[in-house]
DNA sequence: CTGAAAGCGCTTACAG
DNA sequence: CTGAAAGCGCTTACAG
């Protein structure tokens, strides 16, 4: 049913090579052959076989983004910039969803076990040492976005700088008791951010106390969701006394947190993470998070590891930008 | 350097339809000899070359997803959908976005030409009749989600009945001056919502006044963005006099129109439309859109087709509920 | 510039 | 239950 390079080659009363080199090598075939069969080529609607190609060539013109939980902001800000920085190439990109955080590894080993495709983007997967070097023995190109190893190329934020950025300027603006609005604890960016709120605290000689890591108690998404926001800062307002400013992990738990805040009409000054696109209409300041920026960077990346596979492992680290709007400003100060 | 199966067949000491079997079709292999094998594949880290099983079997395992505009709620909930419908059966999805909406034709008859895939999900792409038939041609199994049509199978929703619903909630409540806040004109949901928010007006007895039709100057995503609504919404407000209530065409922009709407510290009931989560929690009334639904049924129906040709092209189209919410309740209202 | 032929790594009747 | 062999639809040295 489906035509083949032989029925183009017949039509055209040519070789199977010729059909074949007027797709891969045009320049080294006439002109004149070239347009006979791209001519018969258009009448009778051929397409090359993928498989058969990837098969014969050895190349599979594929590039494989794994990644878990699709349904968020920043997986679909970092898909942007890998296609944006795929469409001059002639790659093309498939996405594989990595479930279950339990047993995430070995997703990701089957996928790279599959060798689909000549390279591979880990985009929000946290593996120890171990599993990395467990990883780097399928030798596959690999590069890590949202993560850092020096085992793969890799293109990461400073989630504890940022943090320490957005807890620094609560301090300097004169709080003293700052919450953090936290979520699944074991968590690598809640790691760092957490780190980074310590040591603010630590470096402005203010006391860190346990009792202003504040949780939610929805845990979906590593409780990065509005409804663990929701619920933590219920939680931060029952507190007694009252935290005088809120350091929130993610702008998604802000606008939970956000609308605890205005059902309880109370007015703590709020600053949050990633700055997606709708915190500027909500008034919150973030911590400025460059995802469109690492899918890109990241791609390129991976590219040019396919081109010269003896690269150096090279590690991006993007650093992070305060954005400040109305959710710190318009909230009475501290006057000491 | 990777393993292949004349590999595994030589040190297990087998021949490779052997080996072959093991994978495909177990149960005809002797237990030892199953046991044997698998144990040399997992030893040498064997897995078989997914494009010459493709290849040799014609069979792909693989089903395409093709959609415009990655970084919007509504494709992230339809791909949950999709993938957690595809997440019992054996096959894998691919991910091609189209870009520019002037060759959508183009970009998607190039991608069904070239047959990786078993059966296609075309996700809110909204091709007329002629080109539908010629998409057609290519005799691939496709079906249509946020779109309907007769050609292929579908599962849509009844925009048109969702801003019916919306409009008349307002008239109901005794508006009279109800403003659209509208998108794109010549997009096929704008042109659906807003028929339907005629509808409303005209069984009503209010005259539809095309001033009471505005739209924002960003024409990014056809107008569907946070700040296209802001833009909108302040042109509302410069009107005299004022609509008295206001039905968004999406709960994105509706972000943007509360925006505005705040800064004016004006409170106009105003109803949106898809329900996203973050609708909740900035007390959105809207028209929920089953879009997770949507992308999980059109899957279902796909591999149906898959699994049987010859079923008859078979229609699902989706009805809107309203959910009310604050921002049409804590609000004046109109007292006659 | 072009063709014949080998080969890519599998699957699957066919025979035994 | 298993193997030898043909074939899937291409690409690419090799030779001319």
């Amino acid at each position: 049913m489906s035509k083949t390079i032989y029925d183009i080659a017949k039509a055209a009363g040519v070789s199977i090579a010729t059909v074949s080199r007027v797709f891969n090598q045009a320049e080294s075939v006439k002109p004149e052959t070239r347009e006979k069969v791209l001519k018969v080529v258009d009448e009778m609607g051929y397409h090359p076989h993928v498989y058969a190609q990837g098969l014969a060539s050895k190349k599979k013109n594929r590039i494989v983004m794994l990644a878990p939980v699709m349904s968020n902001y920043f997986f679909t800000e970092v898909l942007k910039g890998i296609q944006d920085s795929l469409a001059e190439e002639n790659y093309e990109l498939n996405i594989v969803n990595i479930g279950h955080k339990k047993d995430a590894y070995n997703q990701v080993a089957e996928t790279l076990k599959k060798r689909w495709a000549e390279g591979y983007l880990l985009v929000s997967l946290h593996f120890s040492e171990k599993e990395l070097k467990a990883l780097q023995k399928f030798n596959v190109p690999v590069c890590l976005v949202d993560d850092f190893s020096t085992i793969f190329d890799s293109v990461s934020f400073n989630n504890e700088e940022g943090a320490y950025l957005a807890t620094e300027y609560l301090i300097e603006k004169g709080f003293k008791r700052i919450a953090i609005l936290s979520a699944k604890a074991d968590s690598i960016p809640i790691r760092d951010r957490l780190k980074g709120y310590k040591r603010a605290l630590d470096e402005h000689g203010i006391e860190f106390s346990e009792s202003l890591v504040v949780t939610g108690d929805d845990m979906a998404r590593d409780g990065f969701t509005e409804l663990s926001g929701y619920e933590a800062m219920n939680k931060i307002l029952a507190m007694d006394p009252l935290s005088d400013a809120v350091f929130c992990t993610s702008d998604t738990k802000a606008v939970g947190a956000q609308k605890a805040l205005k059902e309880h009409k109370v007015d703590l000054p709020l600053i949050s993470f990633d700055n997606l696109t709708i915190s500027e209409y909500i008034g919150l300041s973030t911590v400025n998070q460059p995802m469109y920026d690492m899918g890109f960077r990241a791609t390129n990346k991976l590219i040019q590891r396919l081109h010269n596979p003896d690269l150096r492992i090279s590690n991006e680290v993007h650093h992070p930008e305060l954005v400040i709007r109305s959710s710190t400003e318009n909230v009475n100060e501290v006057t000491t």
